[in-house]
DNA sequence: CCCACTTTGTGCACCGGTTCACAAAGGGAC
DNA sequence: GTCCCTTTGTGAACCGGTGCACAAAGTGGG
């Protein structure tokens, strides 16, 4: 354990590498939950559900943090990915707009779990500020900007229609917030350096669509050559 | 139009492609809702957030469907994405699981907007079962076979526990589904030819996690160097 | 009919990421 | 200590996707 990092680890692991070691670290915990004390690149992998050259070129970019013959630690490697992925730390959240959706995240437990804290809801409709839901008392969206402040929040939840959506983005942005997890159906403007990761439901809906209909077609021998163009579409 | 699908559309939208083109959708529809009857590749890539020639290319995979000088018939490309990517037919969705997500996504009306109809709820708990939301009875999960064969279900969500999620999916593929939305936090094995969608929140903040402590390490003067490598951990 | 202008469709160079395949490293048996 | 076995870490080829830049195609004005 002298002198670990050794060129890898320097600056920037590949967006890729990120986005999987969530996955890692679940099947980690999962690991160590049962007891094993130490798991194989190869096992590792088939948990996770990646190749296992890639699982370990993944780590390589954390890294040197296995032993050849052996594997690696389980107990070491969480420690090693949460203090990657900065679940060291809590993170206070808000969720803005506490409608169907906002509720279901507000009483998701899984979410605390690892790092993660609901600080805030907020919303605009006077009929749900000052619900209790999970602990926590709706705020009125005016107060947006102090209770970001007041909570220390750095992360937000947006939960809104989609038409308030660019302009409640604007205003966390404007209140220091740059990480925002966006659920409304509309592309947002964001200046440089704030992060933005949306979940789309009908999008992926969508594109479920696309690979059912390829297998239907496939299957029927393929959308007859002849209706490829019908002239009655009103142009 | 005397013989459009030149080389292109011949087998094979690429993935990225495809993911990208209910975003042009949705973008379509607002200017077509605004009476917009053509748009340039330009506009349409700022509206979708992307870059006009990718934009280009990604419709150039359809078929030739622009005219230069001039740009897209807003209405003519609506249909052309629509039908690519199966949205002229409607698919029945079965939501198995419930629970606080399940009835966000049952209640959800921009579900149903474009193609997609909530045919079935199912759940496994008795309090559940039996319940009417959106119109729908929660049926029990017991029938989860028959529900499929009878309403024609071709698209499965899962928004049950991690637990239940592998054991449901096997069910659900053997009743003949290809197309499973999951938002249980487990990594679902499913034979060739089955299509999984994943969704999930927690991977998400984590992600936004990672960069958000760059970010403030960024501010700070980086992690000191110091505390690389705690002896204290348990190893 | 011709010219100037707009905008598409795409060839090509580039880039991040994936996968293979193997040398290097470590463990354990004797 | 030596040998054999296991498994890591990574060089290098490959692959899909991105974006620049431009020729080709079409429009409208005179
Ligand atoms: N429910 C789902 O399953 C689902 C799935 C995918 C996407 N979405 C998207 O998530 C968002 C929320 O969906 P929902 O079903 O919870 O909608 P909802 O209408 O139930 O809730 C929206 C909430 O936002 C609040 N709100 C509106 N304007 C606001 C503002 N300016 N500031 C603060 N709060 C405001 C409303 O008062 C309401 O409580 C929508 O954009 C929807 O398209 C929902
Ligand atoms: N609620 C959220 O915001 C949220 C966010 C991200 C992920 N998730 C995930 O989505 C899933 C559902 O979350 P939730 O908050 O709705 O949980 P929940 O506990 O409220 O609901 C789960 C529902 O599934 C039902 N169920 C359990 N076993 C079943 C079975 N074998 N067959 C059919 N139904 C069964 C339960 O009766 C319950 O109604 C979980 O895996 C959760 O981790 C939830």
């Amino acid at each position: 354990m002298i002198r670990r990092l050794s060129q890898a680890r320097e600056r920037g692991i590949p967006e890729a590498t990120v986005a999987r070691l969530p996955l890692y670290l679940r099947a980690l915990n999962g690991m160590a939950e049962r007891g094993l004390a130490t798991v194989s690149s190869e096992d590792l992998a088939v948990a996770a559900g990646v190749n296992s050259a890639k699982l370990r070129k993944d780590l390589s970019h954390l890294g040197s943090y296995g032993t050849r013959g052996v594997g690696y630690d389980v107990e070491y490697l969480i420690y090693q990915i949460s203090r990657e992925l900065g679940l060291t730390q809590d993170w206070a959240v808000a969720i803005v707009g506490v409608g169907n959706l906002g509720r279901a995240l507000a009483n998701y437990g899984g979410f605390v779990s690892r790092g993660f804290r609901v600080a805030a809801l907020l919303d605009a409709d006077p009929e749900v500020v000052g619900d209790h839901i999970a602990g926590l008392t709706v705020e009125h969206v005016d107060e947006l900007e102090a209770v970001i402040r007041r909570r220390a929040v750095s992360i937000v939840v947006l939960a809104t229609p989609g038409a308030a959506a660019q302009q409640l983005a604007d205003r966390v942005i404007a209140a220091g917030v740059t990480s925002i997890l966006n659920f409304a159906p509309v592309v947002l403007a964001v200046p440089e350096g704030v992060d933005i990761r949306k979940v789309d439901l009908s999008i992926e809906l969508q594109i479920l669509a696309f690979h059912e209909q390829r297998k239907t077609d496939r299957m029927t021998g393929g959308p007859a050559m002849a209706e490829e163009w019908p002239e009655a579409v009103d142009l």
